[in-house]
DNA sequence: CTCAACTCTTACCAACTGGTAAACATTTGG
DNA sequence: CCAAATGTTTACCAGTTGGTAAGAGTTGAG
């Protein structure tokens, strides 16, 4: 299948490695997020992730060295995805109301478009982050340590009311992560079986509306 | 054989025969719900938990006929405690400033006192609650219907703004219930080992702030 | 074509999984 | 006191767990 010219370029330290193999990994690498995402680490066992991708549990050894190492893998991927939505507020630092539409909006995009990698991520929260604890403090602190600075510094301008920023972006996190994560309770309540556009856009539209009423000093342009 | 017993049933035909019954029944529940709320259902054992009791499986199972109905069970108490505390809306139907505040009051109180709850619930519902949505439909859907009733009541009379009440309460919902289920990741960006009731304090106040800037027609007074 | 590297499969393993059956122990009511 | 009901432990089970060892098939560069 892969006759033609391989262009496999020299690669990062990574020797040669075939594109199936790489095409492999990555289904495992899918098929894994999907299921911890669905019943955490504890709850899935190399067999079941075998099986979906539709090979034996000690190929998947091959792959990846242990259960553990591959939910590392995991872990790590979601991680990229996520800090990749949230990079508006120190992108617009010179608008705060742009700053904020636009990272509320990422981080919903995120829920819709990732649900899996965000319910990966909410697990390994929930349990007390026991092997992310390190990777969280080096990567999504600095950026969260950002954001943070940047709200004060409005603040200091007096662009924005004082507000405490660390717990706005707790706030605003969590209710943007609940799209994703909760998305079967709010379903429920919605009395969908599944989310559409437009009932992110509700909640965008709604959670813009708070987050901007809160912070600036002049009121935004939010429809009534 | 064994004396006369026919066929004995595990299962507890009587209630009141003894204090030390009940005792270890509950001290099962409260080790259970630990266990849960960390590794979630999948990856607790009932060696596990019973171990954490200072018993053996098999005296487990004859509490509780299996680990699925022992997790009922547990859900079945988190449920308890969670509706216990969402109240405040129904009940304060004549003010909806009081109404809110005492409703984020209590939910974040629920998330201090209760965070094993709190995680058992999240860890249910992100799997997709396989187990409960019967009884969330059941339990919680109504008291959240009504919670929405009274939100579109006020807004009717002209009391409130006009607001999606159901996408309000999932940023209700979802932000104080952060304080429980993502307290590791809080304490990171707070720079603690442990939150204090001060930072629910904080957290509080600022989504008060929030809500009551969204939702009420007259500025309320929230310290500036 | 050849051979070595790469990929995948078969065969295992000891520990653990939820669960059953029965023996043993303790409490309790009469 | 005694027997029945209740509670706990021992013994066991078949299936699954993460992981290892080694062999078999496949690939591609020379």
């Amino acid at each position: 299948m892969r006759g033609m010219a391989i262009k496999r370029k020299p690669g990062p330290v990574r020797e040669k490695r075939s594109d199936s193999r790489e095409r492999l990994e990555q289904e495992i690498l899918e098929a894994a997020k999907r299921l911890f995402a669905q019943r955490g680490f504890g709850g899935v066992s190399l067999d079941h992730i075998a099986r979906e991708v539709g090979t034996a549990k000690q190929n998947l050894l091959y792959y990846f060295s242990s259960k553990e190492a591959l939910y590392r893998r995991v872990l790590h991927g979601v991680l990229d995805v996520w800090l990749s939505y949230m990079a508006a507020i120190t992108e617009n630092a010179d608008n705060p109301e742009r700053a904020l539409r636009r990272y509320i909006a990422g981080k919903l995009r995120f829920s819709r478009e990732h649900p899996f990698d965000s319910r990966v991520y909410a697990n390994e929260v929930i349990s007390g982050a026991p092997l992310f604890a390190q990777e969280i403090r080096d990567r999504v602190l600095p950026a969260l340590r950002a954001d943070i600075a940047v709200f004060n510094q409005w603040a200091e301008q007096g662009v924005c009311r004082k507000v405490d920023a660390a717990h706005l972006m707790v706030i605003l996190w969590s209710s943007t992560q609940a799209y994703a994560d909760f998305a079967s309770q709010i379903c429920l309540v919605l009395g969908k079986s599944e989310m559409e556009p437009e009932d992110f856009a509700a909640g965008e539209q709604l959670l813009v509306d708070m987050v901007l009423r809160t912070v600036l000093r002049v009121p935004a342009q939010t429809p009534p």
